[in-house]
DNA sequence: TTGACAACATACCCGGTAGTATGTTCATGT
DNA sequence: ACATGAACATACTACCGGGTATGTTGTCAA
């Protein structure tokens, strides 16, 4: 999360556990498993909190908001992980060293786009309902995710402190979305 | 862009260009200072085509349209640089080598922060106008931003041959932007 | 003609880092 | 009591990559 995953080395991870590398080899084969590791962890804790609200019955645009409002606080509470995930994506799609490697990051990058694929299923079947209004659905995935995914980025604890609360963050992210996206109805929780 | 920073040698660089590390080193006294240069460029870039439509007369909410698009389309445009600029922001504020280094990357980040700030300013202004629609400002500017730069993470050339042209794409993105900022009125240009 | 300098190319150095080989300790089963 | 293996710590190796030192070539002014 700190210093991304290219210029951490094991030493400073040893360093940060209190502990030595010999420990962490004991436990994973590589560096690039040990991402794999986390990797794995984030995307479990994203499926465990979006998947169930994805069986949800009713109208296909609240359980978007749902899964939006749930999916961004999760993204701000895990957020060390989801920093993670996000710089690996792009970092090992290319650099990633031996072809097994290759094959493990390519599983994990599947199970991203799963999860993906969840909003925008949900998100296909709410505007086919007319709720919402968007010319491309991938590309109003995308955007919505990344707005979403925004707080990863920008969001730090210190903001907190500036009468903020993280429902409050998390509204305004989510009704920005909703908005983007063309619905007309009310968000609030 | 391709590999990100850290995992770009100088030797893979010199490499692309068909020439040799010593010629690189001629022209850059290190492998920050390169970096610095694409980052200078690509923040030319930005302020070269949005700085001029700040000044332009009548309605903010119709000004931040014209930047959003002009902002968006070089994005897409100029992917190579902004990819750049993106990661180099948060890896080089933790991992800068030398005090030197943090120096000039800190002046780069202002420029960056100046840049953010015409967005800010002109949402603020569109907002006291009552075309707009948020609760905190900053946030508000973070998320659009965000939501405006994605198609450096999502974009690919392959999909102009898929009917999207980039005018379209950049209209789906500043609609949805605008949108999720409350704005009622056309955006169409 | 020559001296100087820019613009490189080549060869080398050296620090950092992933990964390994080899101890060492402790718990547990027999 | 003893063997065994898990769970580490320590010491070491090999290599990569940023940076440097040193050649080489062409140009241009005096």
């Amino acid at each position: 999360m700190e210093r991304g995953y290219s210029t951490t080395s094991i030493d400073d991870v040893a360093r940060r556990l209190g502990s030595t590398k010999g420990r962490i080899y004991h436990h994973y084969p590589s560096k690039a498993d040990l991402f794999a590791g986390v990797f794995r962890t984030a995307m479990d804790l994203n499926f465990r909190i979006v998947l169930p609200l994805t069986r949800h019955g009713g109208n296909a645009a609240e359980r978007l908001i749902a899964m939006a409002r749930a999916h961004t606080r999760n993204m701000i509470e895990t957020r060390a992980y989801q920093r993670a995930v996000w710089e690996g994506v792009e970092l090992h799609l290319r650099g990633a060293t031996t072809p097994e490697q290759r094959t493990t990051l390519a599983e994990l990058t599947r199970r991203r786009d799963a999860y993906e694929h969840l909003f925008k299923a949900t998100l296909d079947e709410a505007g086919r309902a007319g709720d919402l209004t968007f010319d491309n659905l991938s590309i109003a995935n995308q955007v919505m995710l990344t707005a979403l995914n925004s707080p990863i980025v920008w969001y730090s604890p210190r903001d907190a402190g500036s009468g903020e609360t993280i429902d409050n963050l998390v509204e305004q992210v989510v009704t920005f979305a909703m908005r983007g996206l063309g619905y007309q109805g009310d968000i609030t929780s």
